[in-house]
DNA sequence: CAGCTATTTAGAACCATTATAAACTGCATT
DNA sequence: AATGCAGTTTATAATGGTTCTAAATAGCTG
């Protein structure tokens, strides 16, 4: 399984759940965006055990503390994450609160020329809202 | 009082309770964020009667669709507000989850290169987050 | 295999936000 | 000034995403 070594040298242990529900994250042609509903779903229709709810909250988070997955910072009722750990941004359809991806050569470089004391630039994520 | 035709204007009764909320948000000499939990706190400091928690979301929901309010894209278990509705962006430090704005002149232009078919762009929004 | 710690799990708890429905109020009309 | 009505306020209940809890289970080291 080569999701194993990745889990292990992040210090978590390969568990079943963990190796699943990297399957369903990873194992994909393409990255894409979910929230935890939407990602249940996913589970429940690739994969035959269940996955508990707290399970998949609890890896999510783990996942996203690892860096394998980003948190899509946007107002919403849920959470929406991201399988795109590269450096880009988003539009987000205001009609369907549908998110697409918005790569960093489609925005140029980003000047931040204000400093604050003491803190240094850990992202910079631009949201581009579309309307009709 | 300055607020009654304000509110008129925008279809909105210039109730008690809105005028009062309208003292604590727009009366001031600077800008700000808040939460609604905040804005509850700060209505209590500052008035004698008391105004129920869902008013104050109705209001505030009322004013951010008149656009004199902005909501702030971020991820956070709370909505955070603005009381700037200028075009401008935010730091968001990590560590203690304040927000501090940043101008639109301290980021530059952005130029979004990317078009989506019948869409137009409402706005741009960057978010800059700080670590130590 | 033994023992320890990490992980999973179902369900309860939490808490920001929204819905409800009754009372009240601003305001146009008489 | 009284009337009527839609808009607003209110306390409270309901909702729903997320987190907590504590017991059962599983991975891993010796």
């Amino acid at each position: 399984m080569k999701y194993i070594e990745k889990l292990r040298n992040s210090g978590l242990r390969p568990t079943k759940q963990r190796l699943q529900i990297c399957e369903v994250l990873f194992n994909t042609e393409r990255t894409f965006h979910f929230t935890i509903n939407e990602l249940e779903q996913k589970i429940k229709d690739k994969i035959d055990n269940k996955i508990s709810l707290a399970t998949i909250y609890n890896t999510v988070h783990a996942f996203e503390k690892k860096g394998y997955l980003k948190q899509i910072p946007i107002n919403s009722n849920q959470t929406y994450f991201d399988t795109n750990i590269t450096d880009h941004h988003h539009f987000y359809n205001l009609k369907d609160g549908k998110l697409i991806d918005l790569e960093n050569s489609d925005v140029g470089p980003i000047n931040i020329k204000r400093k604050i004391d003491g803190k240094k630039i850990k992202s910079i994520e631009v949201l581009v809202k579309l309307e009709d």
